[in-house]
DNA sequence: TATTGTTATACTCTATAACTATA
DNA sequence: TATAGTTATAGAGTATAACAATA
């Protein structure tokens, strides 16, 4: 049964990330990174639950292409912010456009269950924190 | 609230992956593939959404770890079909042991949505087919 | 001393293109 | 002609180890 929540989800995500020419990590980045709330990269690693070091190459990419940018740590001179540029931002906003449609087998599903779900899943959410 | 289908859900499957010192890709392989029904190789590459050409090369590593070996179709000659080893079944056995166990999200839900949740789902997955 | 991020390295995943064998 | 799988290649993701800068 679990395995709906990530293996099934697979084919979906790849095919979006397709879309915009980017790859599944670097739009958990960029989806993690909110308007005017930059991030430090150490959090963009939590997220993606890999070694720091990877952050290091995908920041790179995605600030060649003109996404996002580093930015200093107000306070904190060994940390580097990650911030969404106006193209970033776009992007972003066109993602999670795309990302709004529920998949064919939730759209499936009985109106009941949809709403059901939904709530379900951001309670879920809430437990987790961000 | 869709991004807890798949975005919240990586930090879980890459650590289950390395607990058995095996990829997300491996992983999904492996799971595809039930106790005496061996699939071709490019149901695999479906299943994972990537081109066909990627299967042989994880199907390369997984072979030589003795988790599983390539078979014969019996009337078409072109395919190549995938079965468990012994030790590829007691392997899966155990990653669907470890699986079993829902995330620290779900398991903080109430009972009632745990069950709500899980027999939405099963709906979901019934819709989507194998 | 500990933390943040980078660099170097080796391995894996990924798509594309060209290929062989078979249908 | 079309399909299943392989090989070669280049780019991206991944962990590990060593490192510099900063806390």
């Amino acid at each position: 049964m679990q395995e709906f929540l990530f293996s099934r989800q697979r084919p979906r995500w790849m095919a979006i990330s397709a879309e915009f020419d980017l790859t599944p990590p670097q739009v958990m980045t960029i989806n993690r990174i909110e308007p005017d709330r930059p991030a430090p990269m150490s959090d963009i690693a939590k997220w993606l639950a890999c070694d720091a070091s990877n952050v290091t190459g995908i920041t790179d990419r995605l600030e060649k292409r003109g996404l996002l940018e580093r930015r200093n740590h107000p306070s904190d001179r060994r940390v580097r912010m990650l911030a969404l540029t106006p193209e970033g931002l776009e992007l972003r906003a066109e993602l999670q456009e795309r990302g709004r449609t529920p998949p064919p087998e939730i759209l499936a599903l009985s109106p009941e269950d949809q709403t059901a779900l939904r709530d379900i899943l951001l309670r879920a959410m809430e437990k987790s924190g961000r």
